[in-house]
DNA sequence: CAGAATCCTATACGATACTG
DNA sequence: CAGTATCGTATAGGATTCTG
């Protein structure tokens, strides 16, 4: 049994608010700390797991991992894996996560004039 | 002193992560689980401290204050207060903020475009 | 009415070590 | 290479009470 955690106010309130929002709703698809981080660099093409590593020093094994999973599981990202002797792995965006890609790249535009300074060393890299 | 708590690599990461990447640096604005929908329902017009609350009704006056301080920090949301003897309060959008809502429309349409049943409770309803 | 203050817990995240 | 497992902690968020 070991108690059962009855599921906690605050998983519950999570569903409510996106319940109440379709804004919300998204972002939970997209809402780790990473993820989105994860998403635009696949935006300019499908890339291995040790090329994201790469690509995002700061982030964990763990979180990678993790995140991966869970965009695959929200059907925002798709797998391929070549069963190598070094196994091989190729992550690229769904065509639902395409259909994400304008608001996505909005929000970056938003971003990017919201401070520009600090994201010049972005300007033209990851996204096409 | 108190154990000046050093500033944990988690919240080191979270300013990493905007770096990488300016979708983050904006999910970080509007990321908290209520957010959204303040800013949502704030999109149909400007609203008392206490028509937020009745739209809201999962919110707690923690979270609900909380949200509309940082939005307000951010300069996403205005504050306007009437210093009566009921004090009356109106939050409204600024400027910044609606550069922002063609962002979160999308975004909205896009959820309930992918979960069209789960919202059509909405339907035409807060957003004009 | 509009909020600030206090207290508490679930969970997201980080670090590290291990595996097919 | 591409992960999984385990453990520890900071913090977001919830509940409740108090105030100008």
């Amino acid at each position: 049994m070991t108690k059962v955690k009855e599921q906690s106010t605050r998983n519950q309130n999570k569903g409510i608010s996106e319940l109440a929002c379709p804004i919300t709703y998204v972002m939970n698809k997209i809402g780790g700390n990473w993820k989105c981080t994860i998403l635009y660099y696949l935006m300019s093409g499908p890339k291995r797991y040790s090329e994201l590593k790469k690509l995002i020093p700061a982030i964990t094994e763990k979180m990678l991992a993790q995140h991966l999973k869970q965009l695959k599981e929200d059907n925002l990202v798709a797998k391929k894996e070549e069963q190598e002797k070094p196994p091989i792995t190729i992550y690229s965006l769904t065509p639902a996560a395409d259909e994400l890609r304008p608001i996505l790249l909005a929000m970056a535009e938003g971003g990017i004039k919201d401070n520009k300074k600090q994201f010049q060393h972005l300007m033209g890299e990851a996204v096409s």
